[in-house]
DNA sequence: CTGTTAGCGCTTTCAG
DNA sequence: CTGAAAGCGCTAACAG
């Protein structure tokens, strides 16, 4: 691998002459830049990142940190499709993406932040509070993605969870139903959270009554359970909205075990619009979450962050809309 | 951030011997390596490794490339878990993972090799002749795994695909079925070539004709069109093999939307044993690739590689097993 | 066992 | 406009 050293000898200059020109700067001769670019290109001359980087204190590397749970990324494909909106907006810069997946018991830094690996952290979903703080302490440029819960100081990206709720509520009361069922992951995780409120200002809106009983939550891999248990009274919903389509999937089944059919019996609403809600049977309504958005804001966010724009923390929410599919039924 | 020269003066020693003591190196003295360690605890200290990799001339980074395709990683959950599989096998080591999803167009070098930020490579899935050569060529260490074609001189990690297939379709003969479908992606492409041939071998040793008419394959997402056209015939398959879940599961909707229910009228088996596939109704039966097998194994050998290990190159095949679940008919 | 010296490839003063 | 020199943080060869 050739390096700037013996481009240097063959241009017949010094080597900060090169790195001069390499670098397109203004202080040396146009003959001279011409001369020593088209060595460059000829020797197929990539100047190392390793070693600029360590002169110029940089590693051109982001650091994306998502929690490890078994199949996080795989088993929730919503973070797949985020990673990929990073990815498509790294492309075309210098940045590289580190992954890492972080275990939950893990508080202390993580080794790509200790040993300077990365010029910026992009948090993903929900972590140990703890990790969080220190990381936030390590003076890394970072941006919080979807994340379990607020950090003072810190910038967000979010999605627009309540609104997206009350959209999907609002549209199971439009379509005719009254007694709603309510499923979701653990409720003290914001997004979660804030579609629970979404739920619930949309009944009131429509002045219909609260039902305790109607709200289950609990692991995110529990809906079967959970729909079962709301559907296993005298008085079941006619409707379900899950706060999750692996949640709503998981409901499909426990439906059809109870040898009902979903919409003809009990009509179904998703949220986030993973892939997999058109390719159930029957296609699941839902609300769609711009996930890719999300990735790529961040990271525009991160990178503003890391040149200097000190702005205040302002925390950005990407939109949602109602996808209509054939899941809900539409009662008088 | 504190580095080795002031932990020199803090300990009254040179930084060379901070350095040996540091990486816990036989010549020094066994009271000097403890004072120094001491100190550079009490500090906080972790070597930048980018200062260290400068040095040493690795950058203990692994470049992990995907083909970047419309939802190349969340589309196809099965490489998210070969994603995680490299990952958990990451963790305990030093390495970090540079991902990088390459769009199909691309040939020359990535920038991550070209700017020598990674160690080895880890390429996952088909990819562009031209690109894979010139990785090739560029001599950084590297493993392939589950690629399109096998490329002469390289390590590869494979599925046990003809075994697998036979397995598969072996199983359905054995429930009674004697017209099977087979549907698949691009058959150009090594899995599923190889899918290909283990149900041909596995009609030819039961004594079952071959028909091409029952034989299609295509773009992977054309799993619903494939499977209508295959059973849009006259004497349609009592039984289908689709040499993808994701094939299989566009089957099932297929099926569905001809009035006929999968399973009672129509059995089909897949491959891969995504996530999907115990989510949809009936369950999927399938062959189960241990994904993250694959991706583990491919850092570990990728390691051994990197260590010099100059062994003829082997190529790794993962078994696979038969999952039985519900969407297959015993007949007879 | 410890320290001195040199240098990895590059950028950046600063003097010419 | 060009070059000499210094140095980023660390490791390694070698001398003491």
């Amino acid at each position: 691998m050739i390096t700037i050293n013996e481009i240097a000898k063959l241009a017949n200059v010094s080597k900060s002459t090169v790195s001069k020109a390499l670098n397109n700067r203004s202080d040396v001769g146009e003959e001279t830049k011409i001369k020593i670019q088209q060595i460059a290109r000829q020797h197929n001359f990539t100047p190392s990142a390793i070693a600029k980087g360590f002169r110029k204190r940089v590693t051109e590397n982001i650091g994306v940190i998502f929690r490890r749970e078994e199949r996080s990324l795989s088993g929730n494909p919503f973070y797949s499709r985020v990673l990929e909106g990073i990815e498509e907006e790294a492309l075309p810069t210098e940045y590289n993406l580190l992954l890492h997946l972080v275990p939950d018991s893990l508080s202390d830094l993580p080794n790509i932040a200790r040993k300077k690996q990365v010029d910026g952290i992009l948090l993903i979903g929900t972590h140990n509070k703890m990790f969080v703080e220190n990381l936030r302490e390590s003076q890394i440029p970072m941006v919080l993605v979807d994340p379990g819960m607020l950090v003072d100081g810190c910038y967000h990206v979010l999605i627009d969870n309540e609104n997206g709720a009350f959209m999907a509520t609002k549209y199971l009361i439009e379509s005719g139903h009254q007694k709603i069922g309510f499923i979701s992951g653990d409720i003290s995780r914001l997004s979660f959270f804030q579609r629970l409120q979404g739920y619930l200002k949309a009944l009131q809106h429509h002045h219909i009554p609260v039902s305790d009983c109607l709200i289950k939550n609990g692991d995110m891999e529990k809906g079967y359970e959970l729909a079962k248990s709301l559907l296993a009274t005298d008085h079941p919903p006619t409707a379900i909205f899950a706060s999750h389509d692996i949640n709503a999937i998981h409901a499909y089944k426990a439906i059809q075990d109870l040898g009902l059919k979903v919409r003809d019996d009990i009509s179904v609403i998703g949220f986030d619009d993973i892939d997999l809600s058109r390719m159930v049977t029957p296609n699941l309504s839902t609300i769609r979450v711009f996930k890719k958005k999300l990735g790529s804001l961040a990271l525009q966010k991160l990178h503003k962050i890391m040149n200097g724009e000190k702005q205040v923390p302002v925390n950005s929410v990407v939109p949602v809309e109602l996808v209509e599919r054939d899941s809900v039924k539409r009662v008088h």
